[in-house]
DNA sequence: ACTGACGTTCGAATCATTCGAACAGATTTA
DNA sequence: TAAATCTGTTCGAATGATTCGAACGTCAGT
């Protein structure tokens, strides 16, 4: 049933924003080398980064071009558009305040995990995660909490669509394993992560749901795994996030 | 010689973009919506949509589509990758914390301003702008810091290509205004606002210079008409403002 | 049950896109 | 110094995709 096949692409359009993805993965580059990265021809590069560059989406670069700021305009407005965000903001500001470390906010579009917004605490480590990163949901502590709140055929739908790719050899990469995680976290109440996406990182997180229980989104608190462990993660912090998330779903209803 | 003109633009690729703006400044919308708004064919629009929601560029909505977080990722690594963002940042959390005032760290992309990162302070006003802002330079203190800097010729070319447009009475509308103010701003360090974008607002700025004199940017501190004036505005935090530029340029030349 | 509005699909005619070749300019090599 | 080889750029012509409009199914409201 996954009909994903799109009938009648445009297939114009879609070379634009293949061009957009290869300044961003492949950093700042010319016509010439972004033809050759994408097989098509220098002309038709050049057509496109002048069409893009009227509208603000590229700029000349000393290396040719690159991603434009116009992209965080709309971004930004994207984030701002968001209902988690303006509510969970505070809150998130606060707990980073209280534990010092990294606290998130994650949202789920088309089966992904986007980091809508980091508040980094004291002690918060660096990872690899930045606002706007795009992640494997069943990567996530937050990703699992949004996952644990869906109903088993959606979660089916997801991992069809994405896979269960692994960033480490914690990661779940097994769907029955995953739908018995899943289960305990309905359980808890909380996921768990556990080196599952970075070596030495531990998380926890809860799922943000509406009236209907449908999960808006998740936060979650990230640290290292010597900082993070026993009952400090499984009870304090746990306990913090649930309340946090609560007062989150509170303020969403009347907003 | 303002050979703006594109000789043969992809007009495929400017609808898809079209659109995007359109769910931009229009808000969520559904084909029909789009489709009247830009005079295009309902079909079209159909399928550009599809094609953008494939990429992540839009997302399904309650009211039609909305432009998606894939966006955010995009517009993060733009600001992410720009020089200026990484080094001014700490910069500008500190200048918050001291003055208790909003402070903006604002760039150029073709002839036009974007606000990179705001540190709020503790009496920080809102005002419109927020992150990926995208303004004209000379309604900004930051912005006329930065063309303070450019060369008359620079100069005149933006002025020809986005004209001056006013946003309260006190806006500089004229070309020969605006170049003596340039030239007073360049004697004295450092650009002031006083109600030329918003209302009761004002704001000092100065400009960041790489090596060659060129400006990679401009930091800010505004705040309410009444609270900068006099010489707090012309003299300490003209002077903090000063001082801070002066770190952040140094610092843009060892990395 | 009927109307109207919506998103969707499809065919056919048109128009724009694509490729490749050729150009000028800058930088590097001989 | 001059040749050679990179760029980025322009243009023509053939192909192929885009566009429009009409028609469909669905849903909400009357």
């Amino acid at each position: 049933m996954t009909d994903d096949e799109q009938r009648r692409p445009v297939t114009t359009a879609a070379t634009s924003l293949g061009i957009l993805e290869q300044l961003k993965s492949g950093g700042p580059m010319g016509p010439t080398g972004i033809a050759s990265e994408l097989g098509l021809a220098k002309s038709t590069v050049h057509r496109h980064l002048k069409t893009l560059e009227r509208e603000g989406f590229v700029v000349p670069d000393d290396d040719g071009y690159r991603v434009g700021l116009r992209l965080l305009d709309f971004g930004i407005y994207a984030r701002d558009q968001h209902q988690l965000y303006e509510v969970a903001k505070p809150k998130l500001d606060e707990l980073a305040e209280q534990t010092g470390e990294k606290v998130w906010c994650v949202t789920e579009e088309q089966g992904r995990g986007f980091h809508l917004y980091g508040a980094a605490g004291a002690h918060s480590v660096r990872t690899p995660a930045r606002e706007g990163t795009r992640s494997y949901l069943h990567q996530l502590a937050a990703g699992k909490a949004i996952l644990s709140a869906f109903s088993d055929e959606r979660v089916r739908d997801i991992v069809d669509r994405h896979g269960l790719p692994a960033k480490t050899p914690q990661t779940i990469t097994d769907s029955d394993a995953l739908f018995e995680e899943l289960a305990t976290i309905r359980e808890r109440g909380f996921a768990l992560n556990r080196e599952e996406i970075v070596p030495k990182l531990h998380a926890v997180g809860v799922a943000v749901t509406d009236n209907e229980g449908h999960p808006v989104g998740a936060i979650s608190i990230s640290g290292p795994s010597n900082r993070l462990r026993g009952d400090r993660l499984t009870g304090d912090l746990a306990d913090l996030l649930l309340g946090a998330a609560n007062e989150v779903e509170i303020n969403l209803n009347f907003s």
